[in-house]
DNA sequence: CTGGCTGCAAACCATTTGCACAAAC
DNA sequence: GTTTGTGCAAATGGTTTGCAGCCAG
């Protein structure tokens, strides 16, 4: 539990070189929230993130992920409801299918969209910044979970903070 | 300006009855938020609507919104940052062309996604319930604003909320 | 009449900010 | 030695809630 995963260790540390390269500093909570952010399953509020740097204080993880955030390296997933929750920038466009029930995130790839997102544009004469899809489900796990009856899904977030999709 | 279209007036009347069917009360108060709602063009921000509505408090326009969003009458703009904003809900699947500078909203339909999303769902051994689409843009008008120089796109939104897409 | 609305003000909660101090370059 | 990052606590801002009174059905 405790033992950082190689792969983990090297993915935050590529993660603090990136940070590095675009002129920000290099400090030991950078690095605790860096390897926090890693080791969590993407579709992580800010707050559980502060349960696991504890001793960081909150308004330093909220900046340190608006920096992320500026820098690309997380993405931030909408969501209709709930607390915003983050994930792991995967490099190259990609999407999101978000658990439902416990806020585990998915990424795909090879979105056939800009070809219909063009279309938009061209019959609105606007010029297209970007597009965000969001899939919405229950997980493999999280049905896993429905179908023996019992255990809530306990086996990512604690707390489901998503609702309905409205 | 002030006068309001039929058309308009028959949109918010047909909204009040589907929110009496659903076994909402009919006040003069909700009547008074649709109403605003439908001469507001799409991409409103409670806040607006409260200006709108005024000798009506916030607490209830939050309210009205709610339920509204709970009948499906609108729908809420989930929007990377900045404040949530609303549409009216048009029947059918549909997806959003939102205008990043001054919040004006467009529908479109025709969205080949179901493929992509049953594609991915399968993959994930995941439930699918449901899928958003938001198109980030800068619209017509502002683009039209943006070539003459001055003029700040005062045509929608006074205070454009939206900041770049992260 | 009676339960569902409304208004007001206070409560909430996630996020931001001001400021003094500490650490990185 | 500057400039940037950090911690704490206070401020913010959008949204919700508690409660007394009101109005639609």
């Amino acid at each position: 539990m405790t033992s950082t995963s190689p792969t983990l260790r090297e993915q935050s540390e590529r993660l603090l070189h990136r940070l590095a390269e675009s002129g920000a500093r290099l400090t030991p909570t950078r690095a605790a929230v860096l390897r926090a952010l890693t080791s969590r399953s993407d579709g992580f509020t800010v707050e559980e993130l502060c349960g696991d740097v504890r001793p960081v204080g909150r308004a330093t993880v909220f900046r340190t992920v608006r920096l992320l955030l500026q820098k690309g390296l997380v993405c931030k997933l909408a969501m209709g409801d709930a607390t915003p929750r983050y994930a792991l920038s995967r490099s190259g466009h990609h999407h999101h299918a978000v658990c439902v029930r416990c806020g585990a995130v998915d990424d795909f790839r090879g979105c056939d969209l800009d070809d219909l997102v063009q279309r938009v544009a061209a019959a609105a004469e606007s010029e297209v910044l970007g597009h965000r899809l969001e899939v919405y489900v229950v997980c493999a796990q999280c049905r896993r979970n429905d179908a023996s009856g019992s255990a809530p899904s306990t086996h990512h977030a604690k707390h489901q903070k998503f609702r309905a999709i409205e």
